[in-house]
Formats: structure tokens, C-alpha cells, sequence
DNA sequence: CCTTGTGTTCTCCG
DNA sequence: CCGGAGAACACAAG
């Protein structure tokens, strides 16, 4: 389940591997991973050079030159894999032994470079997606998003803002893309935990402190995991099939029954908040 | 049945 | 009756 912070580590290997390389090819095993015309792609794709790799939220978006860009979501199982010319690609990572060699069954689009290395876009649920967009497409996409974590605009009275008088639960507006951009069910919970607010709390019943609280949660467990290449839960792998190793660092996410690590007191709760499975500590966060 | 990210639809309320 | 907010639902596959 990438994340901010899964997202962004690939970002950045990303621009590490392909920044300025010119595509040779685009092999596609399965058309509806492409949003428009598989045609469309061969023709827009072939010879353009990679300019500048960004993110919004969970969304990559390649720059390319000639006024093509390339969006890639992942969603929830998608990978983006990196392999340079004749190099074998076996990754750390746990789950059955077809799926650790690059590429395999998952790989539905391969994005060849002149040089001969590869880029491998796996998806085990075809979730995710790929989509070309103009320049003008992507301002607007951008701008469909809340404000970015880790950016200057992230300051405190934007994040007071983006809460607003709201009723819903603080929960819900931690993964309202729309508002603050990035932030999945795994962070969101951590994010909670962190700043000992229950995740279903009213946002217009949070106090000052605790939204200040939460407001640096948000800065420091995205940083953290970032820091740690980013959460292996299930299915995600950066860039070269290994996964991230923030997991160990998860408070709440997945330790339904264990006493709490903070408080030693709790036993972190599961239920179910915004529809999403959703952990919390209920002595130490209120 | 469960999982999550996202887009759509529905309902409620002022 | 309109608009916005929020919740509920739908959908993807394993």
C-alpha cells in the first residue's frame, strides 16, 4: 500500500535512474492498465527523454520532453521496478519465489531505454494505472490536490485551514486527498498515535494542542518513514524489489491485541473509522 | 468475507 | 430548492 513515503522513495530512486534517458519502447501485457489507447502510448513515449521525476500525494508524474508527461499510480499492489541492461533482479522481499525476479507474471508494462535498462511497472490487483497528460493536464491534476506534506506550504495555520469547522473525524480528513495530500490508512493511524488523538475525534472538538500535535506528527512519521525507505506491508518494494523497513517502526498499524509500546498499558483496538480498518490505543490517545 | 485508494452517489441540513 | 458536507457505496482482484 504505497504511501507518501513509499511513493517518494521511488521517486527519488527514480531520478537516480532515469533522469535524462531516452526511451527505446513500451511493451504493454495488459491494455487497461493504461488509461486512453495503447497506440496513443507507443506513439507519445518513444524517443522522448526523461526531464524531471515529481509526486503529488501518491501520484508519480515523469516529465518528459516534447511536452509529454507519464502519471503513475500505484494504488494498492502496483510496483515500480528498475533494472539496468543484463543485470538479474532478485529482491529481498518475502512473498512466492515467481514474484521476486524482475520482471514476472505481474509486470503489465515495460518501459525500455536506449541504453537497454528497463523499467517495470507490476500490479498483483491492476489497481493502479498509468495515464499521458499535457502540461496544462497536469496543472490541474496538481491542483486537485490538498496541500503537500513536507513542502514549505505546509505550515501550521494551512493545516488549521485545511481542518477547518469541520465535523467529520480527524481520521477522514487525514486521507481526504483533497485536503492534505499523501496520507493513507497505514499513516493516518501512526499520524493518530502519535499525537494521542483517537482517530474517530470530531475535528471541530480537537483542541489547539492537539491539532499542533497532529500537525507535527504529520511532519515527523512521514520524514521518519521516508528515512526508512518507506512501510512493507504487504506488497510494496521501492525501486530495486527491496522493501521498506519503517514496518518494524509501526506503533498501531497492524498490532490489534499488543500491549502498547508507549503507555505499556493499552492494548491497541481495531475498528473500523471512515470505513477503513483503523488501530489506536485507548488509554494513551483521547 | 476481508484488504485500501479513489471516484461516485446518496442523504441530510441550513 | 440549492449547495455543501459527510457518509455510504462501488469497484478493482486475490
Amino acid at each position: 500500500m504505497p504511501e507518501l513515503p513509499e511513493v517518494e522513495t521511488i521517486r527519488r530512486d527514480l531520478v537516480n535512474h532515469i533522469t535524462s534517458k531516452q526511451i527505446d519502447s513500451i511493451r504493454v501485457r495488459l491494455p487497461r492498465m493504461l488509461r486512453g489507447a495503447k497506440a496513443a502510448y507507443q506513439k507519445q513515449l518513444r524517443g522522448r527523454k526523461v526531464q524531471v521525476i515529481d509526486r503529488v500525494g501518491k501520484l508519480i508524474i515523469i516529465e518528459l520532453d516534447e511536452e509529454s508527461n507519464l502519471l503513475v499510480h500505484l494504488k494498492m499492489t502496483g510496483q515500480l521496478i528498475y533494472k539496468e541492461k543484463d543485470l538479474v533482479l532478485a529482491g529481498g522481499h518475502s512473498y512466492g519465489s515467481d514474484t521476486k525476479q524482475y520482471p514476472n507474471k505481474y509486470t503489465y508494462v515495460t518501459i525500455r531505454f536506449i541504453d537497454g535498462s528497463e523499467l517495470y511497472f507490476n500490479d498483483m490487483r491492476t489497481f493502479g494505472y498509468m495515464q499521458l497528460a499535457t502540461p496544462d493536464e497536469v496543472v490541474s491534476i496538481k491542483a486537485g490536490f490538498g496541500i503537500e506534506p513536507l513542502t514549505k506550504n505546509f505550515t501550521y495555520p494551512s493545516f488549521d485551514k485545511a481542518l477547518g469547522k469541520r465535523t467529520t473525524t480527524i481520521k477522514a480528513v487525514l486521507l481526504n486527498q483533497k485536503l492534505i495530500a499523501g496520507i493513507g490508512n497505514i499513516y493516518a493511524d501512526e499520524i493518530c498515535f502519535d499525537a494521542k488523538v483517537l482517530p474517530d475525534r470530531r475535528v471541530n472538538t480537537l483542541t489547539a494542542s492537539e491539532k499542533k500535535a497532529l500537525f507535527n506528527a504529520c511532519t515527523s512519521i512521514l520524514r521518519l518513514a521516508i528515512k526508512h525507505r518507506g512501510t512493507t506491508f504487504n506488497n510494496y518494494v521501492d525501486s530495486y524489489g527491496k522493501s521498506g523497513s519503517f514496518t518494524s517502526f509501526l506503533k498501531v498499524y497492524g498490532r490489534a491485541g499488543d500491549q502498547c509500546a508507549r503507555c505499556r498499558k493499552g492494548i491497541i483496538q481495531k475498528t473500523r473509522v471512515a470505513g477503513r480498518g483503523t488501530h489506536f490505543c485507548s488509554n494513551c490517545q483521547k
